[in-house]
DNA sequence: AAAAGCCACAACCGCCTCCAG
DNA sequence: GCTGGAGGCGGTTGTGGCTTT
């Protein structure tokens, strides 16, 4: 009773394939077709089990696969299934043509998953994680019980939970569509800029740049959502998104935009930029205004990177606010984004957006 | 130039379900 | 109805290649 195993272990290669051995797979399945898998590679004169050749087809050799990277497109649909299918790394592959489930799984976890833990979203549950809104709590407990100092990144990290764990519903930062305009972008090399859903933020939040001149729907070009973003009172300080490669970031307690501007010949570096904006990686790069007493810009003070602020005071006044924003409390980036060029192998390059 | 660090991804591992025997 | 192999699937790992030091 019973059938023979599949494979006598012993003897058979494991590895990589080699090119001839794939040569023989191909050949033997476009005559033949792979039957059962069990009998192929004794078949095709190759010294693997059929489990191998079975992936190796699948995974790799198969001629409607399609390599490359992985579209804006694509790359939404992934999120927006993972949301609603979880692991199921099959069904999600059904349904994007040409594409594995191997290789969607890689993909989501070499680059997906990695952007979603960093701006604060759990992967799993495509909501924003407990353990940093738990956060908020603490900065409550400074304020009112222990007026106490410290550096850059942790106030940074406590303040701009705080205003977002506010608004978590329209929260730019806790909706994965964030990455779709990134992406965008990159794909048609800075020529578009599909800002999505997730920026649709009620209109009394604004964000700001230095010098609020033009809203950022002026920016856009092909594919943009331009009746999403029509109220969002987004503003850049140049009219081109050619010549505004956006490099810094303001905060509102639940919309936020990346603002500025660089040269046209920064195209690339406008790309990485957008392609990694993320809340946490923002706490490692950027200076911060805090107002003193009045919201008046001249007491503005700023801090560099590291240094430390005297929580007590920066929240118990104002936070910096410009222009005809809503009364809610704001946090004001002023400074630069670094780009975050992401490379074939090896470390990640980091330049400096600074100008 | 070499070593170390890091990343991406192909391939393997182990478990599960289905179904032939 | 039971057994165990095939196929499918998700998780994990090994390794080549690239970058940084």
């Amino acid at each position: 009773m019973g059938r023979v195993p599949c494979c006598d272990k012993n003897g058979l290669k494991k590895g990589p394939w080699t090119p001839e051995e794939d040569q023989k797979l191909i050949d033997y399945i476009q005559k033949h077709g792979h039957g059962t898998w069990r009998t192929l590679p004794k078949n095709a004169g190759l010294a693997r089990c059929g489990k191998s050749c079975r992936l190796r087809w699948t995974n790799y050799l198969r001629p409607d696969i399609k390599r490359g990277r992985f579209s804006f497109e694509e790359e939404e649909a992934i999120i927006q299934l993972h949301s609603v299918l979880g692991n199921k790394w099959s069904e999600i592959a059904a349904r994007l043509p040409g594409r594995t489930d191997n290789e969607i799984k890689n993909y989501w976890n070499t680059h997906i998953r990695k952007r979603l833990l960093r701006s604060g979203i759990d992967p799993v549950t495509h909501r924003p994680r407990i353990d940093l809104l738990n956060l908020s709590s603490i900065l409550n407990t400074v304020l009112f019980n222990q007026p106490a100092q410290m550096n850059t990144h942790e106030f940074l990290r406590i303040a701009v939970n705080l205003l977002q764990s506010q608004q978590l519903t329209s929260s730019l930062v806790y909706n994965p569509v964030q990455f779709n305009y990134a992406s965008q972008w990159q794909q048609n090399e800075a020529s578009s800029c599909n800002l999505g859903e997730s920026l649709a933020t009620p209109d009394s939040n604004v964000c700001y740049t230095n010098n609020n001149e033009q809203p950022i729907s002026n920016l856009l070009y092909e594919g943009s959502t331009s009746e999403l973003l029509s109220d969002n009172n987004v503003y850049s300080d140049h009219d081109s998104v050619l010549s505004t490669p956006v490099s810094s970031l303001s905060l509102t307690n639940n919309s936020s935009t990346i603002i500025n501007s660089s040269a046209e010949d920064e195209k690339d570096t406008y790309c990485s930029t957008y392609f990694d904006f993320q809340i946490s990686d923002l706490l490692d790069m950027i200076d911060i205004n805090v107002l003193e007493d009045d919201g008046a810009d001249t007491n503005l003070e700023t801090y560099e990177e590291g240094d430390v602020i005297p929580v007590s005071k920066v929240v118990s006044s104002p936070l910096t606010k410009q222009g005809n924003s809503s009364s809610s409390p704001q946090l004001k980036v002023n400074k630069v984004v670094e780009e975050d060029v992401v490379s074939k192998g090896g470390k990640k390059k980091r330049k400096t957006g600074e100008k």
